[in-house]
DNA sequence: GGGAATAATAAGGGCAACCTTATCTTAATC
DNA sequence: GATTAAGATAAGGTTGCCCTTATTATTCCC
């Protein structure tokens, strides 16, 4: 199972849906919004995608991946992440730039050289993102962390990973210092979903709270 | 110039014409039968790339790159070769789903990811199977040999390159024992288009004339 | 319970790259 | 100069994925 190759733009698909919530259900608008095409175009999709058995439609609910989808999903997602590491680590490609690079190669990929890269790689656990990488199997344990826009006043937190694929929001994330190990304190919240204020490696950085959600970050134990 | 993206169909074309002959025209049927595509989608398909001003058609005799599609061709060869590379070098892929698999990465790569590759891999001059890869400017020198079908009865010849697309002729090849590198002797040559007698390295080997064309060697000096 | 936002469906189109079938033109060869 | 093979052209079709516009259905929330 799972032999059948799949369209890019299924790829796509799925993989917008495992980055946006890896097992509960997709509002059909939100995922028409990360893939930039109209919500009639993201129904018509879901449709086929649910006649291929890789996600569940629930009408006027959304979609969720199946098993099948979920693994196809996660497969998508360790080509892409292992691509990046390669381009990071060994091409010295920009960090802005990992991410769309990445994505076209891993349409483009197949099992075998996947697995060959993973090892050549040193079989690594995250991208340089931050990100875990899935098994050969697609299953993956999704980090242990929360977004930073969830993080109260006054706490200090280390981040574990910017989950991000809009090159816009990537750039504004990178010049605002916020990277996998950084340490960061959140000093102020502005009221009605306004802007945190964070403290980043003694630099004061003012961040819109749905950026901040992109940043996954873990308390900062001691 | 020579920034607007290539659909993967162009590239395939331009390659196709680039492998079958560098300089001069190329019949629309061979064009069609390397492609696996019909003589009526390669004419619709060719009317497509001289109105971009890729190839040159004159009709009844065949089609040629233009400079610009000679430089575009040489890039997508660029990349091919050097994706060769980095899976026979660095992820130990077979020897005979090289082609293949750089391939499909070739349509995915970027110009800036096409450079960090060359340089991370040390510039090599030629791919595994011989092919030397061109610059970045996507000019490069032909190799400067004849195919073995060309060889007469007798004369002993070092493999310089296998030159092909189709999975199953470069199989055929690699069970041979047809390599770069290779020292083979032409023993005989059956009359009427029939097949050659090769020694290759103690072992007496039959192939084909058509085979043979795909083999580039130079005359073994001494 | 009613209005707003979101979602679904219908109908019609577009584009790239392929296909088939059929007709016509040119070139190559005896 | 006639035949044949190869190439060109015309017409119509398909598939995947996208689009617009318009209508209808549902859910959410005050």
């Amino acid at each position: 199972m799972t032999i059948q190759p799949l369209s890019e733009s299924t790829e796509m698909y799925l993989k917008a849906m495992a980055e946006l919530n890896q097992h509960e259900t997709v509002a059909i608008g939100r995922l028409a919004g990360r893939l930039n095409v109209t919500a009639v175009s993201a129904n018509e999709m879901v449709r086929r995608l649910s006649e291929q058995g890789l996600v569940k439609h629930t009408p006027y609910k959304g979609a969720a991946l199946t098993k099948k989808g979920r693994e196809a999903a996660g497969n998508v997602v360790r080509r892409q992440r292992l691509w990046e590491c390669f381009l990071h680590d060994q091409l010295k490609i920009e960090w802005t730039q990992l991410y769309e690079y990445a994505c076209s190669l891993e349409h483009a990929t197949a099992p075998e050289v996947t697995e060959a890269l993973a090892v050549f790689l040193g079989s690594p656990k995250t991208c340089p993102h931050g990100n875990p990488i899935p098994a050969a199997d697609g299953s993956f344990t999704p980090l242990n962390g929360i977004p930073l826009s969830e993080v109260s006043v006054g706490q200090t937190v280390r981040v574990l990973a910017v989950n991000a694929s809009a090159k816009e929001v990537i750039v504004h994330l990178h010049e605002r210092g916020l990277l996998p190990g950084r340490k960061i304190k959140v000093t102020a919240a502005a009221p009605l979903q306004g802007p945190l204020t964070l403290q980043v490696e003694n630099r004061e950085v003012a961040l819109g709270l749905h950026l901040a959600e992109f940043v996954i970050v873990e308390i900062h134990s001691k």
